[in-house]
DNA sequence: CGACAAATTGAGTGTTTTCAACGATCGTGG
DNA sequence: CCACGATCGTTGAAAACACTCAATTTGTCG
């Protein structure tokens, strides 16, 4: 599979005023979760809508056969819980990676007439930036391994400069499971490629830290260019 | 030409027609879509929401390679072009896969106040139902090439059944180059596929058109269970 | 230190892709 | 009406790729 697509601001989350917005000024969260807990799962009551403060949250949903899949992961900023303005139940279950805040949103209600058309514009606007994301990420289930690799790393890269962190040294907030999970991958072939990057000088490897030594190559690794 | 099975000679009639007994009325189209004509292009400037009307159209992007990906399928009642609510420009084409019909629906402001809530509530819904089948499909990326191909038979079954037709003859819109595309597969792969699926006497294959012998089989092959 | 879990590496297996060839279908023009 | 070419769909064989299973190393916590 020889998928030379371009890593550029396309695929990256919408960008947007939130960036800069809650650098300055974060809400205080009305819960803190503890590592492995629950926000809410999956079946279960749908109430309500949160928004991630601090920490990050994973997305996962369990099918009938058992498996479990990573739908994504949550940093500060993003809005969680979308299923309930449309349906009763949780389709999805929300767990905290490690410590995190959150804060619920005040309530909206989509039939009644004259709600906060401001807080519905919010919603379509996440939501479509949900949309765009699971597009991508579409897209990049069907590179090789070392193209969905490498583009991960610079999307985490990207986001984290963007919250003030240094963009050449990263740090992976969610284990290889998880992440393997995520990325569609078995734990070994994560670890593989994780390998193969490192062999070739493009990133340096400790444990869940993850070094950039070479931005550009690692853009043309995700680019398909080998 | 032998039919290895029984066909139904209703789906001769014409493509557009496999909609025509809809239960309750339809708008009249505001614009009809000649095979291969785009709604709208990747990069145009994003004006209005539309609706299907009749045929069935599809969303792609095309990456910086040249390479395309279809996004998903629209058939009657879909609502399409969401993008124009949040960004100024087209983030994907939609092209009528054969003669089709769209509307236009009325312009909804996001940001104003007062805006007709009950259009974004009904936005939110059509969104979140789109949030839905990506997650869906993501999953489905991960299954082998006999599970997307089951899973996607009896997805659209369900669909057309919806629509008054029967479940057990299914008329594929799309060639397999497209579908192949859809699905994440080599079009060689998705023949390979169906023509096993045939081979067990789950389906039968007669060019587009495909017949559903054995529905609690394409579940268990869906569900991975051979 | 020792036990346990996570991460890494190796070898073998299975699936999908690629490349190539062939048959069928459809529209066009002779 | 038929021949022709173009496209689509199908099948075969070989290669590339990721997965599974197993063993080893590393890190963490009691």
């Amino acid at each position: 599979m020889h998928h030379a697509f371009e890593v550029d601001e396309s695929w990256m989350r919408e960008e947007g005023a939130s960036t800069a917005e809650w650098l300055t000024e974060r809400p205080s969260p009305s819960r803190i979760l503890q590592r492995d807990e629950c926000l809410y799962c999956m079946g279960a009551a749908a109430e309500g809508v949160h928004e991630v403060v601090t920490g990050v949250l994973k997305s996962v949903v369990v099918h009938p056969d058992g498996r479990e899949q990573v739908v994504g992961f949550h940093v500060p900023g993003d809005i969680v819980g979308y299923d309930a303005l449309v349906q009763s139940t949780r389709s999805c279950s929300v767990v905290a990676l490690d410590t995190a805040g959150v804060r619920s949103l005040p309530p909206v209600c989509l039939g009644r007439q004259g709600a906060e058309t401001a807080a519905l514009a919010d919603i379509v606007t996440g939501l479509f930036r949900d949309l765009q994301r699971l597009t991508d990420q579409i897209y990049l289930e069907r590179a090789t391994t070392r193209q969905r690799v490498a583009a991960f790393l610079l999307h985490q890269a990207r986001d984290l400069a963007r919250q003030g962190c240094s963009e050449r040294e990263l740090v992976l907030p969610m284990n290889r499971r998880d992440l393997a999970c995520f990325l569609g991958l078995a734990p070994e072939t994560l670890c593989r490629a994780l390998s193969v990057l490192r062999r070739r000088r493009l990133i340096g490897v400790e444990r869940n830290v993850i070094h950039i030594r070479d931005s550009a190559g690692l853009q043309a690794e995700a680019a398909g260019n080998e």
